[in-house]
DNA sequence: CAGACTATTGAAGATGATTATCAATAAGCA
DNA sequence: TGCTTATTGATAATCATCTTCAATAGTCTG
């Protein structure tokens, strides 16, 4: 849960024998310029870099978004059945949990270091080490609880 | 996050327009008898199910897993890659949260009351209908740490 | 308790997000 | 500037989950 630049990204990648591509940095900005609040699916990312210009095949997209999100850099989000959503893995004051609704996937995003303090101290206490720590409250929204469609 | 019984879950099937089948109550009581810590993918579940003389389908157990995530008996939990794992939605003082590694899925259980009343106390002020709340620490276990195969 | 209504089931096939393959390309390094 | 090999893009494959639909069986009513 660091702060990325391209440089520290080359680095990290480096030491661990992988390389820096313009792929990968090309997508880390698009997270890095995503305002608050704003989940990415990977179909999301590969219309949005057509869009500015980068044709960023979805195989790759699928991979760079994989490798990010076990090297902490992104959250894997489950907001939505059927396909997950990436954003990235802020510390702390930006890190956030996600209030859902299962039935229309309205997603409130809320603070809570009291949380991340129980996260990070979990995990220490079993030698874990952390990539990420989320609270995913799923429940049903006002306007869905109105709702008279089943389920 | 209620107890339910063969009853209470017919008549709030009942209530909904719904109806209970015996199928659907030896899934609730395959969930019920699961010894603390275990997880039970759909998979998982149809394969036991058969094994106790339940031959149940896996279309049927698809739904009905769904069905009992979306009433809140259930909750679906993402503890490794490619497929949901159900357990019983149990309230306190059963209520517990995953420290799970993303490398090997090794999964350590820890209780907190003070998220669980951070769930409460967030969905309640946003005026949803609360279901299951849920924080996953993801993080990588002490073995993989070690293990040099790549990420 | 029988009959009507319709939710549910099981079998089979369909879907679609994500992965695997593999030849061509291009980082990183000396 | 070359050498090694990680990465990419195109394509095909995977497989967990959902859909369809005819047959079955809960629930309700009289
Ligand atoms: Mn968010
Ligand atoms: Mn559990
Ligand atoms: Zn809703
Ligand atoms: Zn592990």
């Amino acid at each position: 849960m660091a702060i990325y630049t391209a440089d520290s990204l080359k680095a990290e990648l480096n030491d661990r024998g992988w390389r820096l591509t313009p792929q990968r940095e090309t997508i880390l900005h698009i997270f890095q310029n995503l305002p608050e609040g704003n989940h990415l699916s990977a179909e999301d990312l590969h219309t949005r870099l057509h869009e500015q210009g980068d044709p960023i095949s979805l195989s790759t997209i699928y991979r760079t978004v994989k490798l990010m999100a076990r090297m902490g850099i992104l959250r894997e989000l489950e907001l939505a059945e059927g396909h997950k959503h990436y954003e990235l893995n802020q510390p702390y004051p930006y890190h956030h949990h996600h209030l859902i609704c299962v039935k229309c996937s309205k997603t409130i995003e809320f603070k809570s270091d009291s949380i991340l303090k129980v996260g990070s101290k979990t995990a220490q206490k079993e030698g874990y080490h952390l990539l990420d720590c989320q609270l995913s409250i799923h429940a049903i929204c006002p306007q869905c609880q109105r709702s008279l469609f089943p389920v």
